[in-house]
DNA sequence: TTGTATGCGTTATCAC
DNA sequence: GTGATAACGCATACAA
């Protein structure tokens, strides 16, 4: 159900002497009073069907002269509508589920204030849930929201095997991933287009001199981590007289990007990469962490590439180049894909591949050699 | 209402043939079916109020072999929970509205999460809303929150005379302030203590030798901005030849610090601020802009001091000096306190402060001369 | 254009 | 311990 625009003044609430039935009169807060439709319907000496109709604005079903007596009536007494009974009338709700995974990472804040305009500004609601890890809570969470009968969800950074997915596709919800996609089409997804992203990264270092090149790679339980660090083995492969390397970060963090580099800086010097493409931004943040630790120098020494373009990373020592994903048309894009899959159920798995564009800033240099 | 524990299996969803109202069976999916508390009574031939009862796992209400079988039918019909019906029924709502001016801002991402956090942890689900500028919207908000019976609100980054404010109590909603607070104690809030940040950062910039100090002040309509403001001005007047400036910045942004940094390099450099306290980070960061664009070196030139330790402000050239507030903490509070309005509606109006820290970086060093 | 009647799924109050 | 029944507030098909 969409936002309704029952509008009614503040200030005068039951200005004159209203029957209203007495037990809840007698059992409830003047302040809290519940005005219903039935007693719009009884001042205002109509059917109480009339005034649902009415403060609906439904064009064509009542007249003018009634519809303003009506709403003449609501404003006095102070009526509000209520939007559990008729979503439980209509069994449609106007809350959509939005999934984050850490609202703690920079890049999920700028993500859910999109999807949260974009929803509030179509009429929707957005119930804001960030799951434990545990798999049965992460059912939970999607049986809790099904309880509360919203219309969609939007999950963003889903996991392949996520009970959470497998759960909203039993009860039958909408649903649109966003950030992360899946590598099988069951569901619709908005993602960056991560092989762009890693030939923008490839085609900048290597125009720099870069040959050998590291690969801080995301969890490849995640679409992003996986993608990206096969875009990378792919195109290095191609590379003539170019050597590539992977290190697995165990998370996309800062903390997983200092020991994946830790990891890295342990092996011989001779072989060791001149660049790191991180595959996001915290995890090269993290790096330059252990690089400054280690007395290397950025870019000097090495150079440091990220993913995301997040706040803030301009600002650090030294400006991080880094690949921009465009945060807010994705959310855009996911919350129209919801919409339409709200408007027409039958609309099949839609994949919208979005494309990044390469921030250069001052972590990247040529190599010294 | 809070979270229920229903618990069925996935995998089997009406393994028999069961007899559903025949006008549902017909218009529905399978897989959408409503699997009501009545279908499950007819299956396990008792009365809907009992399964109701067993499903709540109400004690001493019903008996363990028969809830048993309740149970037992419940999940083989796939029985799912109809929260809104109950909202309806019962008055109450698991929902608490959580509104937050800008997730785009570093501050309030973390502050969410939370929030969130907490809030679920409790049984709690969150509505986030970022309301829009216009007063009448943001009546709107608070209406349409209402309108889906939310049973308490947490409000970050209140402004006095912010229309929501007036429309909450109007209706007679539960509501905790966080972040900022008010004049007056109308509200319960969860607030850092400006006082003891200023004290700190004066503390500090005091014992580094500066005394010519300039404060970029954040907005006056808000109660950090003010508070910070007010502190500044009065315990700066209690140092011997200090000579405190105050600029105002228009937002708690980039931009805002920077035209603001900007303004204060316009004056005489003799008389100029050797330290430059931000009323947040994000004006401190804005003032580094203008500073490096200036040509100006940080500490060496100038001290900057900024406020909250925004993630990744550690990491920034050079990495920023700033008050640390005790975000968790406060979110922690905000929804205990909520939890505490709603557990006794009569609670009166409580404020809780939060002692902020100090955290030295390298923005700071003694005045050149 | 307006009124009548009914049900959405649940819980609470009784009675048994 | 269990059953019968009446709300909760609204929207909708249909009748008038």
């Amino acid at each position: 159900m969409r936002a309704r625009h029952v509008r009614h003044s503040s200030s005068s609430r039951q200005p004159f002497a209203i029957k209203i039935a007495p037990h809840r009169a007698l059992h409830t807060m003047p302040s809290m009073s519940t005005v219903t439709i039935k007693d719009v319907a009884r001042v205002a000496r109509v059917n109480p069907a009339t005034v649902s109709k009415a403060l609906r604005g439904l064009p064509g079903k009542v007249s003018q002269e009634t519809r303003e007596r009506i709403e003449q009536v609501a404003r006095e007494l102070g009526y509000r509508h209520n939007a559990v009974a008729a979503t439980l009338r209509t069994r449609r709700s106007d809350l959509i589920g939005v999934i984050v995974p850490d609202l703690g990472n920079p890049l999920f804040g700028p993500l859910v204030q999109g999807l949260e305009r974009q929803l509030r500004e179509g009429g929707w609601m957005s119930v804001v849930v960030q799951p434990p890890e545990d798999p049965s809570s992460r059912r939970a969470v999607i049986t809790t929201l099904a309880a509360r009968q919203v219309a969609g969800l939007i999950i963003s950074s889903a996991e392949s095997d996520d009970p959470m997915l497998g759960a909203a596709a039993e009860m039958g919800i909408p649903l649109v991933l966003v950030n992360r996609g899946l590598n099988e089409r069951r569901f619709s997804c908005v993602v960056n287009d991560d092989r762009e992203s890693v030939m923008l990264v490839l085609d900048h270092l290597r125009a720099l001199g870069h040959t050998r090149i590291a690969h801080l790679a995301g969890p490849m339980s995640s679409s992003t981590g996986r993608g990206r660090r096969q875009a990378f083995e792919a195109l290095m492969s191609k590379i003539p007289g170019a050597q590539g390397t992977v290190v697995d970060a165990s998370a996309f963090t800062r903390e997983a990007g200092f020991a994946a580099m830790q990891s890295l800086l342990a092996r011989r010097r001779a072989r060791r990469a001149t660049a790191v493409f991180a595959a996001n931004d915290l995890i090269a943040v993290g790096a330059l962490d252990a690089l400054r630790q280690a007395g290397l120098r950025v870019p000097e020494d090495i150079s440091v590439v990220g993913h995301n373009d997040m706040p803030l990373v301009d600002m650090i020592a030294p400006p991080l180049t880094t690949v921009r994903i465009p945060l807010a048309r994705m959310s855009d894009h996911a919350a129209a894909l919801l919409r339409e899959h709200l408007a027409d159920p039958s609309l099949p798995p839609t994949q919208r591949v979005l494309t990044p564009t390469l921030v250069v800033r001052a972590s990247t240099a040529p190599p010294l050699e």
